[in-house]
DNA sequence: GTGATAATATCAGGGGCCTGATATAATATA
DNA sequence: TATATTATATCAGGCCCCTGATATTATCAC
């Protein structure tokens, strides 16, 4: 008979990751966003003016999905997509003054969620989780 | 503006659960599985004779969503429901030899993963990263 | 310059998990 | 016993992300 998984490290990521991405609903859901959409606006606060295609990169998910959390952001006037001067295909979105004020407020609570999770390290420091976080992540991917 | 994300401990935890799903996705393709129905399988194996509201229980999702997962699984063969005989309303589930077969497969694919996964925890140890990734959970379900 | 390749946006369809609602059987309570 | 509550299974519909396919524009190779 197989050994029960819930002793495995793997299983223990998975469980404390879906606890943090609950957490994150839920403070998010006050302000009518999910986490992709919060993740999108804090990523074009910090960097306006991205494509599609960008964005999906660095939120790890593919740009037909993308797709649809800009369209559903645009329809929301939290983000407006503009035909880069320069060239015809590419379109550059970027926060709203609605999209600014919601993503201030949704990093705000964010913040709030990290430090909650930053405490937990404890005996451990943050560096050494961020780091315990790295190296798992680069033994996955290679 | 808002502070850069990347540095953030709750998203190292995502990307590392990230690439681990994936790779738990690409060792069980060859096999016709996906990790949800391998957590059912292992879970079946372990304990014989759940209902779909325990199963679902187990895997942290609902009932709904597991009801798809079983009938999924018995139609492919690899799990089979029998009425209670003492309760008219549960049907308990378990492995069909060729659902074991799978089972004991799927868990040696799965077993290799975790190795690579504990090996990446050096320098730390796996029992000081399973005890994080318990404080961490615990911190965000309270 | 012309054709091949790559980048970008976007439509269509599917899978997994969700919430809400419903039906039925067991159990608790009056 | 009769009724209310709980447990279980399951249908319906929605959301998010996926893969596959397509159109359009840039860019590269010749």
């Amino acid at each position: 008979m197989t050994k029960d998984m819930t002793p495995l490290l793997g299983y223990r990521l998975k469980l404390a990751q879906h606890a943090l991405h609950r957490r994150m609903e839920e403070a998010l859901k006050p302000l009518g966003l999910n986490p992709a959409q919060y993740a999108v606006l804090a990523e074009l606060n910090a960097r306006p003016d991205q494509t599609n295609a960008d964005l999906a990169e660095r939120a790890f998910i593919t740009p037909q999905s993308m797709q649809g959390v800009l369209a559903k952001l645009e329809g929301l006037r939290l983000v407006e997509r503009r035909q880069d001067v320069r060239h015809g295909r590419r379109q550059l979105a970027r926060l709203t003054p609605d999209g600014y004020a919601k993503a201030e407020a949704a990093n705000a609570e964010m913040m709030r969620v990290e430090e909650v999770l930053e405490a937990a390290v404890h005996p451990d420091t943050v560096q050494g989780a961020v780091d315990l976080m790295d190296r798992l992540h680069g033994a996955m991917c290679k």
